[in-house]
DNA sequence: CAAATTTCTGGGCTATTGCTCAATTGATGA
DNA sequence: TCATCAATTGAGCAATAGCCCAGAAATTTG
């Protein structure tokens, strides 16, 4: 676009001068808009301009930032937050909570918004399957999801809800959100870990479980925690995994682990180790279904981060600090 | 309204928490509308409210003052000005230009103000009686107007134009203005000051004087200057007022005029010395009419002020340095 | 524990806003 | 000077927001 030099110059004095009284109008429509609280039509009357340039000059004052809005609240952090990590990682949902000064690992605040997220989808017409993964938080979810009848939809567990030594009522956090919704509720009668992969392999492919596998794999939507595969790693501290199990898939890079899938800090699902003798539902990489993990806690934040990186969930519940360390 | 305690205790438990959370959603709700540009509708399901309640949260987030707006422009200062000045002096228009900061003293942006106010009253189809006063600003007005052909509109003097010399020319805003409009026009063929009351008052008894001033008092629109009473002052610099008639109005406490008008510092038109022998239409006090006062400068301050309390102007056109002046 | 009172909710209506399109205006260049 | 082009304008319409009212829920009172 080669110009002579003198159309340029009428350009370049032109242009800036009625620019800059237009941005004088806009920015007064703009005070008069937001700040006065008027009328675009008044706006319009009192500027001696139709409204619909009225209209123009307010977008225009949004548009060239003229002015800005400032919340004053601490949700704005969270929102902020939120807003960022769903962009960063692409996330079909995203919520951080206000951390609690006072316990700032408490799942309250998550459990909350997970708890919140359950009885909607729980409360849809739209037959749906929900899975449930370990973690705090989906449990605490789970116990505040409020009594609500509805048969149409099922439940199904992610993960191998019989311990070490045969008790699974304290993990059933299935059962748990059943009894309160009297859905239909798929549990997964198995160990955690197997002893070996093969036979892994052969339990997995018993009727019942199979079938249980199925629903799973179909699932609406699915609520997992994040672990840290560190010394307090909660695999480890609950008792499904040994002391040398987890040395083992440190030394293989995990850092975290989603429903018991250890993955390394870019979020890839570790080859081996405990992970070949893992009865949990397979994850989808990426995740397809929406799959939101809830955690929190500064020793959760490498987890979560290879977590969302890889893809492992498209949805986070997470608290303002957490989301903060994530991010920053 | 006596209550028990419990109930106050009960009450102040739950309100504040409730409350809480109430503004915690209206944060979040406002958060989504103003920043993250989301409609009503949206946010309603993204917090799982019915749209009339998203509604609500926006407007208690604005009521709250949870979110404010700020203008990122020279012109928000102005407009602040303005609307101050508004609600103090009760005027029906008030309007604050930037000031220039190579020309502070400079008439160029209230005269271009005063002209559009102009234009838009002489554009109008009502037929219009439009009265001048004194004042650079005011000259400065009229030479901004654009010719435009309204002969339904009369334009009248507030001042009589006839210099001790005979010379009518360059005070001759009625003039100019008519020329410029082919408007209906009546100039004041008067000296400002006769040599006496009694001169004045047979002066105003003459028929065709008589109809000017008729014409003059029902002037939907007066646009006037302010002077200062000081060394300095307009109406003794151009040799209008003697220093001794004008050191005279300073010892009876002027401290400015308006078309000649001297008052105090109260805004109290003074009863004696020059305003007794002045030709001038009187002032509505206060004024009916919307009545506009043009002027600028750190010298003028006291005498605008003083204008405005005591009501002889319900319009005012300055800038920002001298309305910050005026109310500070 | 039930009745009364207050507060809150969501539907529906109206005002306001955002946007599209045709027409006009003003600028540019032959 | 006139044709051409881009920018701007205002009318009209669809989407959005604001608000009132009836009904529901929660809370307080007797």
């Amino acid at each position: 676009m080669a110009e002579f030099g003198p159309k340029q110059r009428v350009g370049g004095m032109a242009a800036p001068e009625s620019e800059k009284s237009r941005l004088d109008e806009a920015a007064r429509a703009g005070w008069l808009y937001f700040i006065a609280g008027h009328t675009q039509d008044e706006i319009a009357k009192l500027l001696q301009v139709s409204r619909a340039s009225a209209q123009r000059l307010v977008s225009l004052c949004l548009a060239e930032q003229l002015i800005t809005f400032r919340l004053e609240h601490p949700i704005a952090a969270c929102m902020e937050l939120a807003s960022r990590l769903k962009d960063l990682f692409h996330l079909a949902y995203c919520e951080v909570v206000p951390t609690d000064p006072a316990q700032p690992l408490t799942a309250a605040g998550i459990a909350e918004r997970a708890a919140n997220i359950l009885e909607s989808t729980l409360r849809g017409d739209k037959p749906t399957i929900v899975a449930l993964g370990t973690g705090r938080a989906v449990r605490a979810a789970v116990e505040r999801v409020s009594p609500i009848d509805c048969p149409n939809h099922q439940i199904v567990s992610l993960v191998g809800n019989i311990s070490t030594d045969g008790s699974a009522s304290f993990f059933d956090t299935v059962g748990r959100l059943a009894d309160r919704t009297r859905a239909r509720h798929y549990p997964m009668p198995l160990p955690f870990l197997m002893s070996s992969k093969n036979e892994r392999d052969q339990m997995l492919r018993i009727d019942p479980i199979a079938k249980v596998r199925a629903v799973a794999a179909k699932a609406d939507l699915r609520l997992v925690g994040i672990g840290q595969m560190d010394q307090s790693a909660q695999v480890h501290v609950d008792g499904f995994v040994s002391r040398e199990e987890l040395f083992e898939m440190m030394r293989l890079g995990a850092v975290g682990e989603v429903v018991g899938w250890a993955f390394d800090a870019e979020g890839r699902v570790i080859a081996g180790g405990i992970n070949d003798r893992l009865t949990s539902i397979p994850l989808q990489v990426p995740a397809e279904a929406l799959t939101i993990g809830a955690a929190v806690g500064r020793a959760k934040v490498a987890a979560i981060r290879a977590a969302l990186k890889g893809r492992l969930i498209n949805g986070l519940i997470t608290d303002e600090a957490t989301a903060g360390a994530v991010l920053g």
